[in-house]
DNA sequence: TTCATCCTTGCATCGTACTGGAAGGTTTGT
DNA sequence: ACAAACCTTCCAGTACGATGCAAGGATGAA
């Protein structure tokens, strides 16, 4: 298939399938004789697991170690293993963190639904989201 | 209490909370004659939210919208109500992720320990945490 | 007194992960 | 035939969240 596809059925861009390539993360795959990017299967799949990892928070570079442990065949020494336990570690205490983060959106959301909403219908009380902090902040 | 006190009761470097202070998520404090800062314990809770908030994978600014909308006494109308329930499906939406993460983990975990370790004995066979990929990476 | 350690400001730089745009070639549909 | 949509390379720029450093002033202990 041709990168646009793959980057589809990825759920990225074509740009950033070019951009793992660049750092090593995809490998420069076949070409087409017009120059085009020709990608199989497999391709699909390690694309996939890059943004698996990452939406559960790992580094391109983490999530790059760890594919080079597949590809390595096996090799999986105790250096490997100390990285996959300190990712471990790493995605419990993120799962802590959110769930302690749900609990105090929770609790914020339950005061709201308690509170007379009759002030929103002056245009000048509901300016949460007027986002005015002084510099960078653009939401 | 100073500004390198509270950054260390919160987890932070001094050099952060300046920076908090210059993107307008924490409000500029007092000074003291020498024109040091002078941090009261709320400032202490802030700063700890902004943490915890960052831990569970908000950005400044939304941290910054949540703590505005405290701030606000309890200004919570519909757009408000959005922004939590927003982040509360961004939350049930990563701890499901980051348990899918957690699941592919264990299983590369499980199938290291089922390896037998004796390759590791050469030096050459270890380096999965080699680190050449080509460009920027840098683990 | 001296020295380390803290504080001040301000500007520059960094890493991560893209994203945009220029300038051009290819493919596909009508 | 021709336009829209896709592909190529390369270089520059962006956003976020800091971090470094310079140059100077303040504090606290030996």
């Amino acid at each position: 298939m041709k990168i646009g596809e793959l980057a589809e059925f990825g759920g990225v861009t074509a740009k950033t399938v070019r951009y793992y390539e660049s750092i090593g993360l995809m490998a420069a795959p076949q070409r087409r004789a017009n120059g085009y990017r020709e990608y199989d299967e497999e391709a699909l799949d390690r694309l996939r697991f890059i943004r698996d990892a990452q939406a559960s928070g790992l580094s391109l570079a983490e999530a790059g170690e760890i594919l080079r442990m597949k590809d390595e065949g096996e090799s999986t020494c105790a250096h490997s293993r100390a990285l996959i336990d300190r990712h471990l570690a790493d995605i419990d205490a993120q799962i802590a963190s959110l769930l302690a983060a749900k609990a105090e959106l929770t609790s914020l959301a339950r005061r709201a639904d308690h509170l007379d909403p009759a002030g929103c219908t002056d245009p000048h009380r509901c300016q949460v989201l007027g986002l005015d902090l002084p510099a960078h902040s653009k939401v």
